[in-house]
DNA sequence: CGCATCCTTGAGGGCCATCAAAATGCGTGG
DNA sequence: CCACGCATTTTGATGGCCCTCAAGGATGCG
């Protein structure tokens, strides 16, 4: 993946250094940042469409993706849908903490190397800075307001829309960590894993994307995506990034 | 609205009595119950499609539904979409404590009476009981779970099978709450509201609404939903309840 | 170079949107 | 009690989006 905008954060702290970057971050202490970064137990890698954890498994342990793509995904009738997607910098599963058990999976896309956090170290670390664990409870939050607006696109868009919505929610959330650049950005995504977040049909995808490549919106080719213009993607689908609780109407103040 | 079963909970505690009821609720202790039922300042009555909060504005205060139901809603294209339901017993914006700013409307479907929660208090009494944040936690992440269950459902679901989901979810979380009844469930929700909540029009809403009450799958009429098998409606939705963790797989155990 | 995965194209049909209009139910005021 | 206005529900006709079945082409890997 191509990281342009190599942060001094990413420097100091290599493997917690984009959580909650562009967000809440700046507002953190010194400290917070150390606490935040000695949580991490172990880091390893994980191949393509790997597992990491499936739906009602009681883990003992969090994940936070530093390179990559992961899916949360959920089976029904034999069939995948992907209910939400992460980029590094995501602490993806700490739902699992506060759940025990995960209404959902956790699959890679590609390849992507994962920070592990222990539950206990979780827990002494909120006990020790009650602040830790609202920056904690908020960092799943964002993950429910993303939910809602994909509910929310759902109801509204066709698929050549979700899809655009898609590429334009992936890019301002790279863009948050430093990847992906001005002309678009890369990854390991397939036609049929778009399908599986627009609730549609590969081949009906397929023709979609070649709408979206046609029209001068998106030219989506296998391992990256490239958007002439950020203006006419967003506005094609509909996309306010507002409640990615960014610099936007929603932020911190 | 039709109450079945008085619990012993709703009357000693008559504003919070209902909070994670057939969850959590068996495991906490007497002392948690007294303190939730301690952070109501006020109790309020609200008008037929009320706005109780406006998306972006920083509040106070979060507000727990006691009677009736709320939805929440985002408008997009100068159209409203909902993205989920609320039924008694739900802290309803809880998000907006640690969000600052909600990402989405909380609005009111009939006539609803709420409780409402200071800020301050939940801070206090967080930092006094930290049992009680993780609780409060799980209850925001278990609206996640649900937002992630309509996502699936969407991406799933044909438009009759979308609204046999909804009523599905709906009977089973008033019956958590001891609402609702074994022929069904009364409700202030109109064929646009549904319409709203499955991304599609309110004509093809009706004929929907139609068709499943033609098979006798489910019969909505103004102000009450009638189902005569709960087998039929829940298979014909592909509905399975764990995700609202309760005594399924993901129970907590 | 063979195989597996992914992408592409075509034809036919069903689900759902749109435009148009009418019937029903309900609260209000005469 | 009836008349009226309004929101809600219902029905019909037409067209577009998307699914299904079917087949073929491209790409990457061992």
């Amino acid at each position: 993946m191509n990281r342009t905008t190599g942060s001094v954060e990413a420097s100091s702290f290599p493997l917690t250094g984009d959580f909650l970057a562009g967000r809440l971050r700046q507002n953190l202490s010194l400290d917070d940042l150390k606490y935040i970064e000695a949580l991490v137990e172990t880091v390893s890698d994980h191949g393509d469409t790997a597992r990491l954890l499936a739906r009602g498994t009681k883990t003992d342990c969090s994940t936070i993706l530093i390179e990559g793509y992961i899916f949360r995904t959920i089976e029904s009738a034999g069939k995948r849908f992907i209910t939400g997607i992460h980029v590094p910098g995501d602490f993806v599963d700490l739902h699992g903490f506060a759940l025990k058990r995960l209404d959902h999976n956790i699959d890679c896309v590609g390849p992507a190397k994962i920070a592990l956090v222990p539950h206990e170290r979780l827990t002494a670390a909120m006990a020790d800075d009650p602040h830790l664990g609202r920056l904690l409870w908020f960092s799943t939050l964002l993950d429910a307001a993303v939910h809602r607006q994909w509910i929310m696109k759902l109801e509204q868009l066709t698929v050549p829309r979700r899809i655009a919505y898609i590429f334009a929610e992936i890019w301002r959330r790279l863009e948050m960590v430093g990847l992906g650049d001005e002309t678009g950005f890369d990854t390991p995504l397939t036609q049929n894993n778009i399908a599986e977040m627009c609730g549609a049909t590969a081949i009906h995808t397929n023709r979609a994307i070649g709408k979206l490549r046609a029209e001068g919106i998106a030219d989506f080719r296998r391992g990256r995506v490239e958007i002439a213009s950020r203006e006419t993607l967003e506005s094609f689908a509909d996309f306010e990034p507002d409640y990615l609780y960014g610099d936007g109407d929603l932020s911190f103040r």
